[in-house]
DNA sequence: CTTTTTATGTATCGATCAATAAAAAATAAC
DNA sequence: GTTATTTTTTATTGATCGATACATAAAAAG
């Protein structure tokens, strides 16, 4: 049964996307409502009878952005085959993501609102935790590589986590900074190789195929 | 001989360090002239006198912040004595400039504008031309590594110096989320070690230590 | 002294910020 | 048709943005 008044005159969904394009290529503190409401075809007052605030649209754009937007970067990790297939998922998607030409470049959870001070400290906070995030489930998926025996079990999971999330935030850096999708992907390249030389075991006693 | 009209009473470098850590917190976006005025004591007036406007007032705090303020990080890359030794500079040196107790977290060159829209297209392009500039200050002195024979002559300058720009711009978001030092000095660890495995001339046809 | 020059303090400029008040319009319930 | 409910449109709100006009104060030059 429909609902009992005037009935809305916009998809939700589809001004979400175009909220999103905004925030993505301005950040959150320099989208200004009047970028907002133009980009979205609506006016302040509906854009705050559905999303309440500045604030609360941002917060459905991003949990748009991450069943729609950003996605395919993290979500398999979990799942991945192995922990050399999750670093070389995470970061030759990210290369790809990061470059596609219909999205803005780099990564909306890591250049929305870098500044500590001065932006919404909610804000700040769920970029934060998101980023946190990616570090713990890689660090969930080393540790079960640890216990396969596909990393020696003496390795430091948490170490190799926030180092490999580390590249892939700075990827944002480099993409917004104009890179092409080959640069960025000689830099997942890079890394994975760096990967590949870094977890062949030097230190154990003979390495054994099987 | 001294000026003809009534002297200043206050010190430039003086302001410019108490701007500085005001655009280092909160970005150059975010600093408001009323922040800025505040911080430095001055008025308005004698700010944009001295200054000419806020982007003038950046422009020359980050003059300051790359003689004094970050500096450390970059400066010794062209004369270390190996590549090696570069790479290891970069990276502890910046897992401890950015978790200084005197200082905000992270690079002001990293943090200050990330937006490509929005922000002053000025600032953001200065900024942008200083993280290139430390692609290529990592590129020649691994250049001339491949040159003396510490590196494989076939060895990928750009892409390797790319990489490793890359982790360490991530290093600035790693702060900025609250990272401590010894945080930090575990990702420049493990990129260190890394690059030792990475180096190490795997496809060569025989390791010769001479 | 008077004149010239530069810096300072007070008060404020128009523009833009995020967010609303109020009335008109469009639907369902009755 | 009438009422109740919700959305839309129009026109603003007070606050803050970066930047200045204006008058006064403090120095050197004559």
């Amino acid at each position: 049964m429909p609902p009992r008044g005037r009935p809305r005159n916009f998809d939700r969904e589809t001004v979400l996307r175009k909220a999103l394009d905004v925030f993505w290529r301005k950040g959150f503190e320099h989208a200004s409502m009047a970028d907002l409401t133009a980009a979205m075809g609506l006016n302040p007052p509906s854009l705050y009878a559905a999303f309440g605030s500045k604030e609360g649209l941002f917060r459905e754009v991003l949990e748009l952005y991450r069943r729609h937007g950003g996605s395919g970067i993290w979500e398999p990790v979990a799942d991945s085959a192995s922990a050399r297939e999750a670093v070389a998922h995470v970061l030759r998607q990210s290369a790809r993501a990061f470059s596609h030409e219909d999205r803005p470049p780099g990564c909306l959870i890591v250049l929305a609102a870098p500044q500590s001070e001065g932006a919404s400290p909610a804000i700040c906070e769920i970029l934060r935790e998101h980023r946190t995030r990616n570090i713990s489930v890689l660090r969930e998926r080393f540790e079960r590589a640890a216990a396969d025996g596909e990393l020696a079990p003496e390795t430091d999971c948490q170490a190799l986590a926030t180092y490999l999330a580390t590249l892939q935030h700075g990827m944002s850096i480099l993409a917004r900074d104009g890179a092409d999708g080959a640069t960025l992907m000689s830099v997942a390249d890079t890394g994975l190789a760096a990967w590949d030389a870094l977890i062949s075991r030097p230190p154990a006693p003979a390495p054994d195929p099987h």
